[in-house]
DNA sequence: TTCCACCGGAAACGTCGATACCGTATCACT
DNA sequence: AGTGATACGGTATCGACGTTTCCGGTGGAA
């Protein structure tokens, strides 16, 4: 599957100068190009030749540095989640942990939004759990799990909560991806993210009166029903009872 | 795009036993067999052609019924959730809100692991989002979620309420059918049910009874702590409050 | 120098989604 | 009832896709 040996390797640097260019400089190129491709184009326009061309090399090429289409796709998202990891130069803080989860639920989620050709790639079907990025970004998140529970922070397993926060950031890009973009509400990624905290932690979110909020919800919802006010009343009565139900 | 009006139609009765089959009837077949296809061979043999022998028809045919491939997976997916429903026989139970949200968000759980094909089609890509089944899942959503307002349990919008609902199921069937078998943890499903409803339900209802009359009582109750209206506009709110209220 | 092994380029294969074409049978009109 | 038009269904086909095969040439080894 992957590039095995070759008799040549070990006279690499004897060769003339275009021929000098490695294996995984070529490797490199293609991926640049089948990225860009996928960001500029849309999925559809990655196709073994419009890479090949956009690479300036031969279809077969492909097949020889990556074995497949399949092995290009995954090569594609390792590289695309690795230079955003190097972007965002990800360190380990030394802070709170659960505040370290915050922050590291918050880089996957960024992630996701940034890139969402890639992150459909990598997320979408759920018959490619074995590629390379998807375990790398695994092995990040069990780094931050395992400082919760030495910690002591930990409300459930260890294997529990890698899948806890996994599902709610999955749910949570892919739904804003759908969304279209007059409605995606920040609150349901912050929401979603106090939510996942609330049950992987045991910190105990701060319980927040719902004030008049809830009580406009609930007027609002039923106020279809009612008839003892004109319909000019209604509607503004529904104006004042949107700006109090958005205040909690 | 959809088939109109035939000359034939109206004589249909009295044409020969095989043609008799009407364009409906031949439209279901064709789905039938391409869903038989999707769950028992996979995703990737869900081509024209082999969807046009297993129904017996010939591969214009689908172009000719559906319109496009796009046309009949949309009709697949539609056709899969209304046997689905219709096999569960979802009812809109009379019982407690909260407990009609659970069951409601298992429900759309269990649809997707039950049929992971037929999920996976419906809601890995985002660009898909005017699928007519996947409109007919957010309608049953949002009614659940209006009953929840209506009964002050609502601790956010209705809106965030249905993107939060669906993010956590989606996160959650996704998740699930990545997971291999051995390593799926029914508490992931429970937990994030469970957690879902913490963010979307409040506690205890802002409204004693419900109705408008009951959730007029309850703003009323609640307004002098407001601060997003000016005191005109609470002035004449309370009045309106008074009047719903004194209605029920 | 001769031989061998391997690499890169060109062509091609089978299949896919989608479409143009055409005979035929049905319906409207006189 | 005869005739023209119309639309349906079947055949053949198109361009593009993923993938493979084949071959000429170039390098190092004997």
């Amino acid at each position: 599957m992957a590039s095995s040996s070759h008799g040549r390797d070990g006279a690499a640097a004897v060769e003339s100068d275009t021929a000098a260019i490695g294996r995984d400089q070529l490797r490199q190129r293609v991926i640049e190009a089948a990225a860009d491709l996928l960001v500029h184009e849309g999925r559809d326009a990655v196709t073994t030749r419009a890479v090949a061309v956009a690479a300036g090399v031969q279809p077969p090429a492909i097949y020889r540095l990556f074995g497949d289409k399949d092995g290009l796709l995954d090569a594609m998202a390792e590289y695309g989640f690795a230079r955003f990891l190097e972007a965002k130069h990800v360190a380990p803080d030394p802070q709170h942990p659960v505040e370290d989860l915050r922050a590291g639920w918050d880089l996957a989620v960024e992630f996701g939004l940034a890139n969402p050709a890639l992150y459909t790639l990598m997320y979408s079907e759920p018959t490619k759990e074995t590629s390379a990025a998807f375990k790398a970004g695994m092995k990040i998140l069990m780094g931050r799990i395992r400082n919760l529970a030495v910690g002591g922070w930990l409300r459930v397993d260890e294997e529990l909560a890698a899948m806890l926060i996994h599902a709610t950031a999955r749910g949570a890009v892919l739904t804003w991806l759908t969304l279209p973009k007059d409605r995606r509400n920040p609150a349901l990624l912050t929401t979603l993210r106090e939510s996942m905290i609330a049950a992987v932690t045991n910190q105990e979110p701060a319980v927040q009166d719902s004030g008049p909020a809830g009580a406009a919800r609930a007027l609002r919802a039923a106020l279809p029903e009612q008839t003892t006010l004109s319909s000019a009343e209604q509607h503004l009565l529904t104006e004042w009872l949107d700006r109090l139900a958005a205040d909690g």
